[in-house]
DNA sequence: GTGAAAGCGCTAACAC
DNA sequence: GTGTTAGCGCTTTCAC
């Protein structure tokens, strides 16, 4: 057998002359790394014999287990990934596809996610389409072939085509974003709830008058907050919604602020915790004291909240368990689980100090 | 030639009897996915006109590249990224090894790493330690092996393992890590100079006795800060200084409040940015004025610096840059360049308003 | 310009 | 229990 170069083929001894030089063939030579080839012929046994005592499948009699053991351990051999995912037909690796890495959201996500494959031996592979809607579905096909499953955060594609795209990117688990009728999971946030939450706090402090910060135009949860606004304002609820275009960060929150104040409303309900912060901070420039004139409510709960001053009353959404609980729905896919019932996360409301009894009214209760 | 089973082999056909059934081995059966084989079917041709359609490799003529390109198309035909890695012998993918995917300095660096590998046409592969020394090598070992070069962040293994390890992770880039000797490039954060910025800004306020809230017990980078501390003082620069066992937390700092005041300092400097908060928050409450009655300083200039009360000064530190950086090295290596030489990125002192003159200080000049 | 076939490193069905 | 060998899906040399 020649001494550490591929041996296979020789099947075609009869149909070959054996003298045909042993070229290498495509791909190019590497001089001395370790395979599963040379480890068989340090160990004197066949690669088949490697193969199982690497992976611990069947019996090997206890003396080549040891000799293999000990090449291998001679040659620093390492079995490869890649020809291991060949030939099995699976990496042990996930992917997640994110809109932005910069949003904290998606990091907390990249967090959970990781760390539940991690544990289950899986391997994780990001890619960030930067909000851009081409990129998002090319790279999920590539990262999605790359690895047994994906889980797409916050896709931006249009329903149509996502519906499309979902069947060649199964196992799929989708963030923030369902397909009506199909059965591929979903797991969300509840944003909607979370302002109810908010509205009916405020209301019972017997504010009501509102005043919204609205994110940015492009957001799909800025939509979903404003939406569940306006239901709850012309549901009669009893209150007054204005609302004021801001944005998505302290900056914006802070130059809101004046606007916020001349609205007349008792409290301001924040796109986020960033504006909401930038908020207190413009109203406190203002001379408007928190929560005595004005109260203020923010969203998400960012580790920052509670330290405001004063601290934040806003609404947590569990951003690692969305992460943990979708590498849990994209492992029962793989092993051929059904996709299970879609779920909404409900974000719970904190409250700190930055709300208090609107201004002039004595608490109910 | 068989409708859509692999058709290779054939060159057995003159050993063994045609009679022979064709069976799949090794692998699961997989039904109708797209490959570069039935592709070729599809289109009349060979699996190396597919090919070399695909790569855009030589000139195919157009008629058939056409036929071929109809054909993947109407098959969704997508090369397998794990087939081709295997030929090609590299996988277009590059590692993360972190410790701790929690911490915002990582993420950063994640982020500029992502996306500057991005750029290249480059997956990123992500692997977390937490913190666990043995995990650290093993994962290194593993991620790299599944991609073509890798970036070791702040790993924690002893220096004779990591020297070792260096070899079988080549090419290898090392973040806030040094291997003595070793041409294995490293981008750090040169930390001690961060520190050596703020002692002269505050001595230059008139500060003269310095209270330092230690970070964590293991965290080198608490060692490289503490330590430029004690030569600043030890160097005659003329001011006492006085160490405070603390942490890396808000709370940790706003724990360590009163004792920092009880030294008498007239400054504290704090390990990070959250402990710092944490400080001016207990200061607040003991009614302690910033910078009035004493002065804080943060470092890492996380993005909540600025909105604290007041505003944080601090040292910022390029993470993202970091991230961008270590790609640059990597692609660097992996197309046979040189290391070069290591860098050590300069914090940058960010003067806010939580620094003032030393109390019964006019400041000089 | 195009096809045949070897090879990338590994797994697993099969035969002994 | 162990070796032989086909096969995973692709690339690339070589010959035509």
């Amino acid at each position: 057998m020649s001494l550490g170069t591929g041996d296979r083929g020789t099947g075609d001894d009869a149909a070959q002359p054996l003298a045909r030089p042993v070229r290498r063939r495509g791909g190019r030579p590497d001089h001395t790394k370790a395979t599963i080839s040379r480890v068989a012929d340090a160990a004197g046994v066949s690669r088949a014999t490697v193969s199982r005592v690497m992976n611990g499948t069947a019996t090997v009699a206890p003396e080549l287990a040891a000799r293999v053991r000990a090449a291998a351990e001679a040659l620093n051999y390492e079995p490869s990934p890649v020809a291991r995912s060949l030939a099995l037909g699976r990496t042990s690796a996930v992917s997640l596809v994110v809109p932005d890495l910069a949003n904290p959201m998606f990091q907390d996500v990249l967090r959970g996610l990781s760390h539940a494959a991690a544990l289950a031996g899986h391997r994780l592979l990001v890619a960030e389409s930067n909000e851009i809607v081409e990129e998002e579905s090319i790279l999920a096909i590539e990262a999605r072939r790359r690895s047994d499953g994906l889980v797409l955060a916050s896709p931006r594609v249009p329903e149509p085509q996502l519906r499309a795209l979902a069947e060649r990117l199964a196992p799929l688990v989708l963030l923030n974003r369902e397909i009506p009728g199909s059965t591929v999971p979903s797991l969300s946030v509840d944003y909607a709830a979370g302002i109810r939450e908010i509205v009916h706090h405020l209301l019972s402090l017997g504010h009501r008058h509102l005043a919204y910060l609205s994110g940015p135009g492009g957001s799909a949860s800025n939509r979903d907050r404003l939406a569940a606004l306006r239901i709850a304002a012309a549901t009669g609820a009893g209150f007054t919604l204005t609302e004021l275009p801001c944005g998505a960060t302290f900056d914006d929150g802070y130059a809101a602020a004046r606007a916020a104040v001349a609205t007349g409303a008792s409290a301001i309900v924040a796109y986020n915790d960033m504006v909401a912060f930038g908020a207190l901070s413009g109203l406190h420039e203002l001379g408007v004291a928190v929560p005595g004139d004005v109260s203020v409510t923010g969203f998400d709960d960012i580790p920052f909240a509670r330290y405001t001053h004063p601290p934040l009353t806003t609404a947590s959404i569990p951003r690692n368990e969305l992460g943990r609980q979708a590498w849990g729905r994209l492992w029962g896919l793989m092993n051929g689980e059904p996709g299970g019932h879609n779920v909404h996360f409900q974000p719970r409301l904190l409250v700190r100090e930055s709300t208090g009894p609107a201004a002039g009214t004595r608490r109910v209760l």
